[in-house]
DNA sequence: CTGAAAGCGCTTACAG
DNA sequence: CTGAAAGCGCTTACAG
């Protein structure tokens, strides 16, 4: 056993620094930050004395003078949901790229994020990201009063006085309206996902705000109560066994939707032949050969660009739009799971003709 | 536009709350500290204040007196790998209910941790988790100096001094060779993830291992080159090429099983009829209807856990053993992926008879 | 450009 | 149990 106990030793300080290169603490310090007036050579000299020492400047001390930690925390309930994932890696890419960080706020479980809403103000955060959860009126002034930015991301709260940064779930949903139109389907259904989720009541009131417009009867309307594989597969499943069956399915999200193949699938139907299916978010797996799933991707990286954008209150001390809804346009990701049905018209009309 | 300047206003601070109450700032202090000497009545008094004041201790302040951060940095290369979001969600739940907080570095593209080093150390962190990513040696020697706990998750070095926790890959290798041998398969291949990942190397030579001692050949041996539904995909579309298919594949991990089911079927070939397969992880994904997949379940649970001694010098500073690597077993999960062929056999039988 | 000094908001011996 | 005081490791006016 070469074990031992286990105990932070005190790290090298700016002061042991200033004491190795014969310069003052103030020097050392000012070596560090960007942008302060210090000589190159002092500089130098401060640069190889931290580095003999392996100095590295505390962001923790820093942190207490000038009151931004430079950490932003992010809240995301339900890492599950495959499209969470993703967002995650493009935001710490984005705000290590602005040189913040991550203080990641998951695992519990809960609808809002109130519970760690104490532990994130403790830490002094610089900004909050709150992914699929959102924040109590009265929390969400708190930190208006504090000053202190948050952001709701891929949610919106009507009443709440808060950013949010989404997908335009309505515009998505009529998209999706236009195309089974367009591809001549005359059954459409919608199988839903989280119940009061805005994702989920956008998507559905785009589609079906839409295809009334058209003049297309919803054949259906599925609760799937959580946007899982599982709530899509027992939706389609339904929705198979019905004597009538629909001749196409938008699921409130890809994972659904590929549950939603599955269940077809199992019983004994093809997609899209039989029945068509559409989804939404663009998750890695919508591309894989056995789905190919036809979706709107949400577009992320935009969504995160504005998140930043929001959150960035160092570069420009501008007056900036607080307390805004941003929706950003999803894109149709055409694939496989949806056919053409005035091919088949078109086919069929010379034969009866 | 209500909008406006963005900026952080100056919170409540514990001397503020002791002139409110009337007290000294020590027993605001004091008050907020658990098991420190305190008077009922004094206590009420302050928290009274407090409660007025909207007072919340500044973690950052007591972090750099303590020098104890009270957040550990999680560095996770591949969150798409499915897998990951899992561990993240335990690890999260595990380390905020000992109060300690996950500074998350994700995102970059890189093989080991290295570039995002200096960032966590700056922030004093209490403890690093590397999930699927390494250090070079000077740098973990760094943090041993520091007396910084270090765990590598899912993955070791061998010559690394470092505490590293994982799945015992080779016994998980051997279990599937000795299940695909007990139902009679007599062609098994492995297809391999990332190359150089002791994850892939493990489970490939408790796999080939087994074989062997068992005295069946091993038919074949694909590189996959990456943990990935597309890698597991093309590598089963070469081996269901091959003039002699193999009986059963064992893939590096359940996504890339997933993309080996959806090759074989994409061949108009049955999953297990034909050829059995058998994953590892046991994500979500691997039990879902369409897959149904036998895989290895990884004891993500325990894994944490053990992580969480590992960091926790709160609570005992005895001896700990460090530097070590812990081999946790992995439960093989029967679904239905593999066929038992000893059935096929004594169905067989009778009619050759 | 440089250094001495004040101060960020806490914890924790120390003395009472 | 309580308070005055020192000090954690920095940044940043201030004066030179």
């Amino acid at each position: 056993m070469d074990g031992g106990v286990i105990s932070k030793k005190p790290s090298v300080t700016s002061s042991q620094v200033a004491d190795h290169a014969g310069v003052s603490q103030s020097a050392v310090s000012r070596t560090f930050t960007p942008g302060a007036s210090i000589s190159p050579k002092t500089r130098a000299k401060v640069l190889a004395a931290a580095k003999e020492l392996g100095y590295r400047p505390n962001a923790i001390a820093r942190s207490l003078i000038t009151s931004r930690s430079r950490i932003i925390a992010v809240v995301m309930a339900y890492l599950e949901n495959l499209f969470y994932p993703d967002v995650l890696e493009e935001l710490g890419r984005r705000l290590s790229a602005e040189n913040y960080h991550v203080l990641l706020f998951t695992g519990f479980k809960d609808r809002d994020s109130d519970p760690v809403f104490d532990q994130l103000m403790q830490y002094r955060v610089d900004g909050i990201i709150l992914a699929s959860t959102s924040l109590s009126s009265e929390l969400s002034e708190e930190c208006t009063a504090a000053g202190i930015p948050v952001v709701l991301f891929n949610r919106y709260v009507p009443n709440l006085k808060v950013t949010a940064i989404c997908c335009d779930n309505v515009a998505g949903g009529r998209v999706v309206a236009e195309y089974l139109h367009d591809t001549a389907h005359v059954r459409p259904a919608y199988v839903g996902g989280e119940h009061d989720a805005t994702t989920n009541l956008d998507r559905a009131r785009g589609f079906t705000g839409r295809l009334q417009e058209l003049g297309v009867a919803l054949h259906a309307h599925e609760a799937g109560g959580a946007f899982s594989y599982t709530a899509g597969y027992s939706a389609a499943d339904r929705l198979v066994r019905q004597s009538v069956r629909p001749d196409s399915i938008f699921f409130a999200s890809d994972v659904m939707a590929v549950g939603g193949v599955d269940a077809i699938r199992a019983a004994n139907l093809r997609v899209p032949d039989d029945i068509s299916v559409i989804g939404f978010d663009d998750v890695p797996m919508a591309s894989w050969p056995s789905y190919e799933l036809t979706t709107v991707r949400q577009p992320i990286t935009q969504m995160v660009d504005e998140t930043a954008k929001i959150l960035d209150f160092d570069k420009s001390a501008i007056k900036k739009p607080f307390r805004k809804i941003l929706f950003m346009n999803g894109m149709l990701v055409e694939r496989k799971t949806v056919m053409d049905r005035r091919r088949r018209l078109s086919l069929a009309r010379p034969a009866q003709a």
